[in-house]
DNA sequence: GCTTAGGGCAGTAAGGGGTG
DNA sequence: CACCCCTTACTGCCCTAAGC
């Protein structure tokens, strides 16, 4: 049972549980026993977190790491279905890897968005931006966090660890051919009175 | 009012007991 | 002596209690 009136069970309480050191509980609920403790002894600790209802506090391992596993995504609207597109496979990808989305919208994607944290660089461990420019995440991400872009202008995001982008012109030109092929001749493009590489592009 | 000590929690390097 | 399995001791940062 959890120890001492706690609301909540601790490593230590499924050591006690499992007749093992709150050490062996960190490597079998880590996942990194194999080799280093017995199958049986893991599954005696896995049965006993099992019992108390244990799970590992976030922030004790945040503090204990230095790592949070919270990726900051950046989007500059929450109401088009493309940025619901893109929360939801980034925090399936993220989910599948052990890490969260954290969802933060900045309605500029072009001016310097706010940092949501006291400290964001202290409390994210990446920045993940769609449709943004590479400079409005400056006061976000400091020079420390790693930055993927989405959906943005290759070469204008220097501090980027990567960009991944669709093939836009690509796209519009198969989109025209199509339509060409239908017969069609005078086309109207309405787009949004946005600086935006991806406009530019589509246009 | 300021400083110091200690608690909280999980992760991990280093080390030790037991066995073949 | 080598290896397996496990423990010990320490670490990180922040907050609070205790002491001066």
């Amino acid at each position: 049972m959890p120890s001492s009136g706690k609301t909540r069970p601790t490593s230590r309480d499924v050591a006690r549980e499992a007749g093992v050191s709150q050490a062996s509980v960190s490597l079998v609920m880590g996942g990194k026993w194999q080799g280093r403790i017995s199958a049986p002894t893991a599954e005696r600790v896995r049965e006993a977190a099992r019992i108390l209802g244990y799970r590992p506090n976030l922030a004790a391992r945040n503090l204990r790491t230095g790592r949070t596993r919270t990726v900051l995504l950046v989007v500059p609207s929450l109401t088009t279905h493309f940025f619901a597109g893109v929360h939801t496979g980034a925090a399936r990808v993220a989910a599948a890897h052990g890490f969260s989305i954290v969802l933060y919208p900045s309605p500029d994607g072009v001016g310097p968005a706010r940092d949501p944290f006291a400290s964001a660089p202290a409390a994210l461990d990446g920045v993940l931006a769609s449709s943004m420019a590479a400079r409005a995440l400056t006061v976000l991400r400091g020079d420390r966090l790693p930055l993927v872009m989405l959906d943005s202008e290759p070469h204008a995001s220097p501090g980027a660890a990567a960009t991944v982008n669709l093939d836009i012109a690509d796209g519009v030109r198969q989109a025209a051919g199509h339509l060409l092929g239908l017969g069609h001749r005078r086309f109207l493009h309405l787009r949004a009175d946005v600086p935006s590489w991806t406009f530019e592009q589509r246009a």
